[in-house]
DNA sequence: GTAAAGCTTGACGTTGACGTCAGAGTCAAG
DNA sequence: CTTGACTCTGACGTCAACGTCAAGCTTTAC
């Protein structure tokens, strides 16, 4: 498929499908026009950077990431299990704020309960 | 203390604590002759708004954030909630860009250990 | 074969979270 | 009362992840 059909599937602009390439996210074939050709498995790897992207990773750590993430076969790479260990640590932040707001909210829970003792 | 004072202290640059308060995340008093002073208080604060930062959540989304946070007492607020659910929105998704990294790393162990069986 | 739709490469604009001066006022020490 | 450290308010610079044209090919439809 072109770029326009990839990006009305996967839901990224052209202009943004064009910019994964740009960083090494993306590498299609061309067409002897210069246009981009993708394939089936374009349309996972664009809905894994959006996911590596919502979760707060830059196109340079993905860039590093995406080898680590097979389709079918491909090769080992060595540095997979130091991902996971970031993305770990990425999770264990969040966990730590989502905390704070939870034991806060708490808090207030328990001050609304003593400010009104009946009801 | 002063704004120097409490930039040594947590680590975030001068530019970066009047930023903040500009974004509505902090609001030290005044002295006379206009210089910031901040409390105890605002060096906990300043600590949670980096966490938060970190975890992936924009400024705006932290000012809502913050009266949810309690160092005292404080007022109720009605939002925490919500925010709560956000922040576990939040980690659910990168809980699913960690289980498709951890997938595909246990996919490439299985076929490390097809390509030499026996070492 | 021509018009519309789709694609190309630039290249400048935008937003968020600051960095980095510039020019000027303020405070602590001697 | 001057020097040096600290602080103030602008205001422009930066970097990432795109948005938004512009000008010009290519492919599709009729």
């Amino acid at each position: 498929m072109r770029i326009g059909e990839l990006a009305r599937r996967t839901g990224v602009s052209e202009r943004g499908l064009r910019y994964y390439e740009e960083q090494g996210l993306l590498r299609p074939e061309r067409l002897p026009s210069g246009y981009r050709v993708y394939t089936e498995l374009d349309v996972a790897a664009v809905r894994r950077i959006r996911l590596l992207l919502a979760a707060g990773l830059s196109t340079a750590q993905i860039a590093e990431a995406l080898p680590c993430m097979v389709d079918e076969d491909e090769l080992l790479q060595p540095t997979c299990s130091e991902l996971v260990d970031a993305l770990a640590a990425h999770r264990d932040r969040i966990e730590e704020a989502i905390g704070e707001l939870a034991a806060t909210r708490d808090n207030l829970n328990t001050l609304i309960a003593r400010a009104r003792p009946a009801g």
